[in-house]
RNA sequence: GGCGCCGUACCCAAGUGGAAAGGGAGAGGUCUGCAAAACCUUUAUGCGACGGUUCGAAUCCGCCCGGCGCCUCCA
């Protein structure tokens, strides 16, 4: 069984074979710090997540990098996204940034996304992009112009391989781009001059300036992952100009090809329309959180695979919340009949096969990462187990513990979504639980008294407080509603 | 206009040549004092439409209809 993953550069799936066997080099286009999270980058990162959790789970040493992009980039007017921000807030834009930041993190933390092994900065790798500039500039691949300069797409003749574009002579001359100081309308800024009143600016050979759009993951991939390496991630949105760029001005520089495998991930749709920042259609985290736990979401998000587009809706979500909620209950049910069976040291009982799903869940990942036929492997064992929960045959200590370890190795380490702790009647033995287990007694009285409205009450209203009661064939359960 | 993607049940969503996964919702049942949970049964002779290739197509080819993305910052 082997790894397949499709690469948008030869657009087929791929078995996959690092570079040096073992060991992973991968990086992610991070977020633009400039405004909280939103669905889309939900999905995109716990989509690369899972993909990271899985490499590892296969025994690969994984080298995770995901930028921040403190710098900015341009928009039409000529203006920076953070600057912009900035003088909204009235605020230095280094203060944004930093703001922006923790709160990603933050968001991210919450979706159970495990933090890349390095995040680096923009702002803190302006000496590298300038390096990179200057050797541009040395190899022919770019000019500079009154401070500024630019990569010369047509000395790049692989220009469009990761994209299929091609160079369109049709655009050239063009009234609008005449004016530019650009020699061709592809070209792209590798360092743009500061005008005056532009915050961020760092000293360079051409004068003061800041870096252009793509250099950033250029410099920092290559510093901290070489100058060829396996894996290189991002949203589809990104795949031109952004992935093109880079390819153009890494392999440039390095003579070397720059990326093995290219990964896009399909994007988030809003009533079937995309959402963007710029749309303002956009749902951010923070507030989904407000009214679905962060696992929820992330649920959501693997129940579709990673290369087709999300579409958002009240109605998904809420679906998907019933059915991480079912999900949930077999696994609180069996540990608590893992409690049970180790206070009585029942040795003895009934079982079923597991290494097929197992297999199965595999097969799933295998090919290019199939997260929802994975799901859909943990539902039928979730069935298969809640049967042998039920059954008048029990199950033993060793069994119950095995399909624990099935789930949390499954559900838990690869899709993030079974947590090792959920609450039950015994976590913890405080105060409140005590009280519970009170009203439990005094109700189960009540109950073998047939005195039916009091036993009604003490549930309803322990309900009414997010205590759920559940009345078992061998006694009451409690356990937190979601 | 150029390049590309998608259209599977009421909703979400796998499946890319050989008996239509999975989740939600709905219906019926078992269990239960009642709930809840769980389990069982059931819900697309059908995969946007029409042609074609094939012993056989959701899956390949053609055409048409509908939706979306990129081409400008975006995950």
């Amino acid at each position: 069984m082997a790894l397949f993953i499709y690469n948008t550069l030869t657009r087929q799936k791929e078995k996959f074979k690092p570079i040096h066997e073992g060991l992973v080099g991968m990086y992610v286009c991070g977020p633009t710090v400039y405004s909280d999270s939103h669905i889309g980058h939900g999905k995109s990162y716990v989509s690369f997540d899972v993909i990271v959790r899985y490499l590892r789970y296969l025994g690969n040493k994984v080298l995770y990098i995901q930028n921040i992009t403190d710098v900015g980039h341009l928009l039409d007017d000529g203006e920076d996204r953070m600057l912009k921000q900035s003088k909204i807030e009235k605020v230095h834009p280094m203060q944004i940034a930093e703001k922006i930041t923790r709160s990603y993190f933050e968001d991210m933390d919450k979706l159970g996304i495990v933090r890349p092994d390095i995040s680096p900065r923009a702002s803190g790798h302006i000496i590298e992009q300038i390096e990179m500039v200057k050797q541009l500039l040395a190899k022919g691949f770019a000019y500079e112009v009154n401070g500024s300069v630019y990569y010369d797409v047509q000395k790049f003749n692989k220009y469009g391989k990761l994209s299929g574009r091609v160079l369109d002579e049709a655009v050239e001359g063009t009234r609008v781009e005449s004016r530019s100081e650009k020699r061709n309308p592809a070209d792209f800024a590798l360092w743009k001059k500061a005008e005056s009143g532009h915050i961020m600016h760092w000293p360079s050979p051409w004068g003061e300036g800041f870096p252009g759009w793509h250099i950033e993951c250029s410099a920092m991939s290559m510093k901290y992952l070489g100058e060829t390496f396996d894996i290189h991630g991002g949203g589809m949105d990104n795949q031109f100009p952004h992935h093109e760029c880079e390819i153009a001005q890494s392999e440039a520089v390095t003579g070397k090809p720059f990326v093995k495998y290219w990964i896009h991930n399909n994007l988030v749709t809003v009533d079937g329309k995309k959402m963007s920042k710029s749309f303002g259609n956009f749902v951010t985290l923070k507030d989904a959180f407000i009214k679905y736990d962060p696992l929820v979401v992330r649920f959501f998000i693997l129940q579709s695979h990673y290369r087709s587009t999300l579409d958002f809706s009240d109605e998904a979500l809420q679906g998907a919340r019933t059915g991480y909620e079912k999900l949930l209950t077999t696994i609180r049910n069996l540990r608590e009949e893992l409690q049970k069976a180790e206070s009585e040291k029942r040795n003895e009982g009934i079982s079923f096969d597991l290494s097929l799903y197992k297999k199965r869940f595999m097969e799933a990942m295998n090919d290019d990462f199939n997260a929802p036929l994975a799901m859909g492997v943990i539902f039928e064992l979730s069935r298969e187990t809640n049967q042998a929960l039920n059954s008048e045959q029990k199950l033993s200590i060793d069994f119950l513990r095995q399909i624990d370890m099935c789930f949390s190795e499954l559900g838990g380490r690869i899709l993030g979504i079974i947590p090792e702790q959920i609450s039950t009647k015994k976590d913890g033995e405080n105060i409140e639980s005590q009280l519970i287990d009170i009203h439990i007694k005094v109700r189960q009285q009540a109950k073998q008294e047939k005195v039916w409205w009091a036993a009604d009450l003490i549930r309803k209203e322990l309900e009414a407080l997010g205590i759920r009661l559940e009345d078992k064939k061998d006694g009451t359960i409690w356990h937190r509603a979601k």
